[in-house]
DNA sequence: ATACATACC
DNA sequence: TACTGGTATGTAT
């Protein structure tokens, strides 16, 4: 506590201001000099001042940690190793390396554009973007320290030279378009990541590809090729090797140019009609489609091959640029790769975890294998399970499709603004372009959430949540309104000295106030929702939010999901000889008492009396606050029953899928809902990720059997079947839509637990699918669970059925859903799908499919850069009063 | 549910 | 003179 901030003094560099030099181009960078010059450039200014400040709070963060680390005791540690132990060996088997996941990135990709464009570049140093900011340096810049994230007139500092261009996102777009276009060859479902960027899974690409006539394989260099300001060096040094119809040449050569130069292995260029015919190996596709995107687009990309994406992200990096690294699908190879990589190359480790883990002596990965033990008594179960997984060299070895988007915003950075008319003048021109951003995507969100970042760089969200969805001007500016009246009101009587404003609208729900289907099947959730925190949400029976949350009840059989939490819950108690556990938690306290106590231990922290605005917020907070007591108090009160429903999930459960925290009984299995296998885990991230697998498989290739690892096999009979019914789907709305039905057919078996251990029961039962036209249910067999009678009972009505055939069964929940939902899935068909809409997303999130159908036919907007908003610039308009606001 | 922090491009 | 903008997610309250 009374630490002070004595150790943590501001000295010596700021970690979080020096130069990254981590990311390619930048190796061998007179470090010292260009921190000196960043340093001295920014030193004193408000930036500066802030970056500052939260430097030290992260050493406080540290700090802590480090007291933390302290009291652990060797017996504390040990335990935690034996578990750790435990949770590895259950990761490695989950461990497929199986698939080949390829990571595409362009090079310097708006500076290359740029650079084809305007010649006279092609030799300066030179940047893309402003003064203010760049978005990308080309390498010659980055020579000089200059790179992407660093503002114009400190990388002019660093290299006086230094050309800047604007930014041109359309001309970005458009190249983006094209190769996307060769992506799509190599992987219909391939995950954009950005313009730029791209994962791409290989596997059936490759698997074809063996049989392909070599003139499939055959490339032609561009007409007009090389020069155009373009080309860049490999063209040129194309030797007239012997091109012919020979395969032998490049025939699974891993060996042929093994990456290291990128594209060298440049043969066939025979004199005028240059061409180039590649092998059918992994390496010889992946150079074929940067070949063919430098011939298409006369820029360079460097691509990454692994058995999973975290690998292969990993690898895109290490021959960059405008080369590749393919890291062979051997535990072995994985492992030794591993060794050495440096934490903070790892996407998810940044500036802030990297420093934490420096202090714990590990930066390289390594380090994280050993260190596991006591990173999981430091740290949380999401972040050690990262880490874990990191360490083992695992990720994911399939691409999640993109997700719904789940947030919209925009937001503009401005010279200090004080004067509160022009506030919320600025206020209103923001919302105006959200909702015509909203209205692109016909989209409606509940929670309105207004930023604000002073001069000082300080940033504050306020958030409101209303019971119903908005998304006009008026709707979106009434909120923000008075959230920055609020703010203003706190403040007063001085001004707000803002930098920057920014609207965010989320919480979604679906365009046309079809709620019901989410309406009935989340309020059948409710009672088992569980947050990754382990926090029981509060329950306002608000019928349609938070999708996330409550998909990832149905997305996860929650009974398991329980039994885990509690298994992790009471070793990490008792190893840190805490109390309770994550169900029986603290009654909440109401926003004021928070703000409040909060507050008091900034105060204590800091040790900076701050009596006045004490006062004066309080009076401002409370009348808030008043309201958001009544939600707390009334989920309060909910979540005992909450508590309760759980139990009883666990009862029912815990025969089936015991974990050793649990039952006391060490691990079994979880039966897969889709392939209906036994698999061997009890850790849900395991168990996940082969769910995982079985969707993504089965919404590709239908027909074939999964999991060409598994020692069990699917019935194909059955999986004929599915595909049948699949074929249907397909049909009308491709495999997307095919995708969400999987997804669908699977929540309705998660969330009900009698139906799941009757599944369970017979694990030979095949997936109830539900019929794209007519919405009935079927059943592939009747089933036959004669012997146990197992009951029945409607998630919707909850009452006993009187059956045991799950085709009945079936027939019944959905006569329970609402009708109107089923008819809007009906019609919900014939939406054209974007094919893009693949993502990052986990399972969880693909529940969410299930719940947003009704938004899943529109067109989304890519991550930035890619597409920002439309950003008119509009003046201030210095008529509007503040009273006019205020009414 | 909110607020704030971290991360990525 | 000058240190982004958009989205997702984790952590803490």
């Amino acid at each position: 506590m009374e630490n002070e901030a004595a150790s943590t003094k501001g000295e010596g560099f700021l970690s979080r201001m020096a130069l990254n030099d981590n990311k390619a181009g930048m190796e061998g960078l007179n470090r010292d000099k260009i921190n000196k010059i960043i340093m001295e450039t920014s030193k004193g200014s408000r930036f500066y001042e802030n970056e500052l400040k939260r430097e030290q709070q992260v050493n406080q963060r540290i700090e802590k940690m480090m007291l933390q680390k302290a009291q652990i005791t060797e017996q504390q540690l040990k335990k935690a190793q034996a578990q750790v132990e435990r949770m590895a060996t259950e990761l490695e088997r989950s461990r497929d390396l199986s698939r080949v996941i390829v990571h595409v990135d362009m090079d310097a990709f708006y500076a290359a554009v740029e650079m084809r464009d305007c010649p006279e570049l092609k030799d300066k140093p030179m940047a893309v973007g402003s003064m203010s900011m760049l978005s990308t340096s080309n390498y010659h810049a980055r020579k000089y320290g200059v790179r992407a994230a660093m503002p114009g007139f400190i990388a002019k500092k660093l290299c006086p030279n230094l050309v800047i261009v604007p930014t041109n996102f359309d001309k970005y777009r458009a190249v983006s378009d094209e190769i996307r276009e060769i992506f799509a060859d190599y992987d219909p479902h391939f995950q954009p990541v950005s313009l730029d960027e791209a994962y791409l899974d290989f596997t059936d690409h490759l698997e074809q590809r063996q049989s392909w006539p070599e003139s499939s394989r055959t490339h032609r260099f561009r007409a007009s090729s090389t020069t155009t300001g373009g080309g860049q060096i490999e063209l040129q040094e194309a030797e007239p090797e012997v091109k012919d119809l020979s395969p032998v040449l490049f025939e699974d050569s891993p060996s042929s140019s093994p990456c290291l130069l990128g594209s060298d292995g440049v043969a066939a260029t025979a004199g005028g009609g240059a061409f180039e015919v590649f092998g059918t190996s992994v390496e010889e596709a992946v150079r074929e489609m940067r070949f063919r995107i430098e011939q298409k687009t006369m820029l360079t990309a460097s691509a990454g091959i692994a058995p999973n994406m975290m690998l292969a992200k990993v690898c895109s990096d290490k021959n960059k640029p405008n080369g590749q690294y393919r890291l062979p699908p051997t535990r072995e190879a994985v492992m030794d790769f591993v060794q050495n990589l440096p934490v903070r190359k790892v996407s998810g480790i940044g500036k802030v975890s990297e420093k934490m883990l420096n202090a714990l002596g590990i930066s390289s990965c390594s380090h994280l294998g050993q260190q596991m033990a006591l990173l999981s008594l430091l740290f949380s179960d999401t972040s050690l399970h990262h880490f874990m997984q990191v360490s083992l060299g695992l990720g994911s070895s399939y691409i999640p499709r993109h997700e719904e988007r789940k947030s919209m915003s925009t937001e503009r950075t401005f010279k200090e603004l004080s004067k509160v008319e022009e506030q919320f003048s600025l206020c209103r021109d923001l919302c105006e372009d959200l909702a015509e951003d909203m209205k692109k995507e016909d989209l409606k969100g509940k929670t309105v959430t207004l930023k604000l970042k002073n001069v000082n760089f300080e940033v504050k969200t306020r958030a409101l949540t209303l019971p119903h969805a908005v998304a006009t001007v008026d709707e979106i500016f009434a909120v923000a309104k008075d959230l920055l009246k609020v703010e203003i009101e706190n403040e007063s009587p001085q001004p707000l000295r803002l930098r920057l404003m920014g609207v965010r609208i989320s919480a979604f729900v679906s365009p046309d106030d079809k709620k019901p289907l989410q309406r009935s099947i989340i309020g059948f959730l409710q009672p088992g929702k569980t947050d990754s925190s382990g926090s029981v949400q509060g329950m306002h029976q608000k019928p349609e939010k938070d999708h996330h949350v409550q998909t990832w009840t149905l997305a996860r059989p929650p009974l398991t999901q329980k039994c885990q939490k509690q298994e992790e819950v009471s070793w990490r108690s008792k190893l840190r000889g805490l109390e309770g556990g994550q169900t029986s938690e603290e009654p909440q306290q109401s926003f004021f008492q928070r703000a409040h106590a909060k507050r008091l231990q900034l105060q204590a922290a800091n040790a900076i009396p701050q009596e006045e605005g004490h006062r004066e917020n309080d009076s401002v907070i409370e009348s808030i606050g008043s309201h958001a007591q009544n939600c707390v108090e009334s989920s309060a009160k909910n979540r005992k029953s909450i508590d309760l429903l759980e139990n009883d999930f666990v009862s029912c459960e815990e025969a089936q899928a015991s974990t050793s925290g649990c039952g006391g009984t060490v691990s079994e299995s979880l039966t897969c809902p889709v392939c209906f296998r036994q698999v061997e885990t009890t850790d849900l991230n395991v168990f996940n990720g082969h769910i995982d697998q079985c969707l993504s498989e089965s919404s590709r290739k239908p027909n074939q059997s999964t999991d060409p690892n598994s020692e069990l096999d699917l019935d194909s009979e059955n999986d004929h079947k599915e595909c049948q019914v699949a074929e249907k789907w397909r049909e009308e709305c491709e495999v997307e839509e095919e995708r969400v039905k999987n997804s669908e057919e699977l929540e309705l078996k998660r969330i009900d637990p009698q139906n799941q251990r009757s599944l369970k029961n017979d694990s030979h039962q095949k997936v109830v699918s539900i019929n794209g036209d007519d919405k009935t249910v079927t059943s592939q067999q009747p089933q036959s669970c004669n012997g146990r009678g197992p009951v029945l009972i409607c998630p919707v009505c909850q009452l006993t059925q009187d059956t045991d055939d799950l085709a009945i069964f079936n027939h019944h929940v959905d006569l329970c859903l609402n009708q109107e939902v089923l008819h809007e899935l009906g019609g919900q068909t014939s939406c054209p799908i974007n094919p893009l809409s693949v993502t990052n997303g986990k399972a969880i999130d693909r529940g969410q499919l299930l719940l947003r159908q009704g938004s899943k036919g529109k067109s989304k907007r890519q991550n930035s850069p890619s597409s920002p908003p439309s950003k008119r610039a509009k003046g201030i308009a210095p008529h509007n009063t503040i009273d006019k606001f205020f009414r």
